[in-house]
DNA sequence: GACCAGGCACATC
DNA sequence: GATGTGCATGGT
């Protein structure tokens, strides 16, 4: 039930926004970093932060850790609540160096749930941007939830909006084959149509999920 | 000038 | 367990 709705939903999006190519970063601490970094922040003010660390020959993971954190602040400044991601960067590379001598090779070996328990254990590392990390930085099949996913399916009368992020995970992933590639490739589509057409308020014109007759009848006053 | 963005921790009830 | 709030820059 639903199951067949939500591959309908990825071919319709596949189909009509093709691959997505992520995560946009060149390496797996890239891309760690910028999981954090994204937490409710536009990518294009993420790209700012990373490309200051990158100019200033610091995108290495001792390199950050060894960085005061007034300096780490001011550099990832663009991707807003600096302060508290500086924080949250901090604990994940203390966690990385404590436990494995910072090496995210290492880090690799943990089983899928050691390596969720783990990242779920540092501070200002939540379910979202664990999974971020557990797929797009170790591959692993893992279906990444977001508020967008929450929305796009919630209006398309699929689940209610204020699902659970574990359920609303067990759902998808029980929808769908368990394929990495699929999972990255779903995510980021979710993401690009939610944010060309599926907003608190939504912009339903020409949106290819069609789901006005639905929406309308939820938001129009 | 509002609204919103690829969340999370913490306080309070 | 559910709900509310602070965190902050930058594009539309």
């Amino acid at each position: 039930m639903g199951s067949n709705k939500i591959r309908d939903i990825y071919d319709i999006l596949f189909k009509t926004f093709g691959h997505q190519h992520w995560w946009p970063g060149d390496t797996q601490f890239e891309i760690i970093l910028g999981a954090i970094l994204t937490q409710n922040t536009s990518w294009q003010n993420v790209e700012k932060a990373i490309r200051n660390i990158k100019n200033a020959g610091l995108m290495a993971a001792a390199k950050i850790y060894a960085l005061p954190e007034d300096c780490l602040a001011q550099l990832i400044r663009p991707a807003g609540y600096f302060n508290i991601k500086t924080k949250r960067i901090k604990s994940l590379l203390k966690w990385l160096f404590d436990n494995y001598e910072g090496s995210l090779e290492a880090v690799g070996n943990l089983s899928d749930h050691a390596l969720r328990e783990q990242l779920l254990g540092i501070k200002g590392v939540g379910r979202e941007t664990a999974d971020s990390i557990m797929l797009y930085a170790f591959g692993r099949v893992v279906f990444v939830v977001d508020a967008y996913t929450a929305r796009i399916l919630s209006r398309h009368g699929l689940i209610d909006e204020y699902c659970d992020y574990e359920q609303l995970r067990e759902l998808l992933e029980g929808a769908l084959p368990a394929d990495a590639v699929l999972f990255n490739e779903y995510h980021a589509l979710f993401v690009r149509v939610g944010k060309d057409y599926c907003r608190p308020k939504p912009r339903c014109a020409d949106c290819p999920l069609n789901c006005l007759p639905i929406v309308s009848g939820l938001f129009e006053q």
